[in-house]
DNA sequence: TTAATATATTAGTATATCTCAATATAAGGG
DNA sequence: CCCTTATATTGAGATATACTAATATATTAA
């Protein structure tokens, strides 16, 4: 690969860690994981406003992350790119590892 | 785990990967990933300024994605943590996929 | 102590991002 | 056509981030 692609493909790579980057796109990318749905139930699965949710799918769809589909008046979302289930694997390897180091936190155990 | 637990959690792989997204970030990442070194290396490899690849180092060591270690009046930054490694293998697997999907951009060969 | 080297911090400014609330658009039913 | 439902967009204000240039700190050597 030369050194104009690498650029522009590093580009790419950090814009698409940056979206994955923040709490509520990484629950709606989870809310995907076993396929389409439409943004309502996306916003309640997340517990976001309409707004907010439709604001991020968008933000994740511009980048190349997620495809949509409409049907009569809904719009439904699902996962474009295998970077995205890569990154959710990443998540949950880190959080097991994360509540074997906490393990009272991660059970829920009182105080 | 409970709610808490995962809510946090979740608040702390978000800082993970957004401070991986960025371009020069991702790049020190790739210069430690054979082990630690100098700052002044790390500036070096990335091509960046003293101040501004001290700045990043530090972004990512408060959040814990790099170790760090004084030997004289030098400083060697290692990577802390096995997401780091993963993140860098995902960016891989995914240029290899943008490479295969522009053969001659990624070739280096002329239009 | 002073100088030299390596690294870190600060201040200032520009830009980007997030959220909220309100409003706009799109599609279908009556 | 008007109404309803579903989704998207906009504007405003708050906060965060990135970059530059300058300065501060730490460690060692002389």
């Amino acid at each position: 690969m030369d050194e104009k692609f690498m650029a522009q493909f590093l580009e790419e790579a950090a814009e698409m860690l940056k979206v994955m980057g923040h709490p509520l796109r990484i629950r709606i990318a989870q809310s995907l994981e076993d396929g389409e749905r439409k943004v309502g139930e996306i916003a309640e699965a997340v517990e976001a406003a309409q707004s907010v949710t439709s604001q991020h799918l968008k933000a994740m769809r511009v980048r190349g992350l997620l495809n949509t589909r409409r049907e009569a008046t809904c719009v439904y979302y699902s996962i474009a790119r295998p970077e995205v289930y890569k990154i959710l694997d990443c998540i949950r390897e880190s959080a097991r590892r994360a509540a074997a180091e906490q393990p009272r936190a991660a059970a829920g155990g009182r105080r």
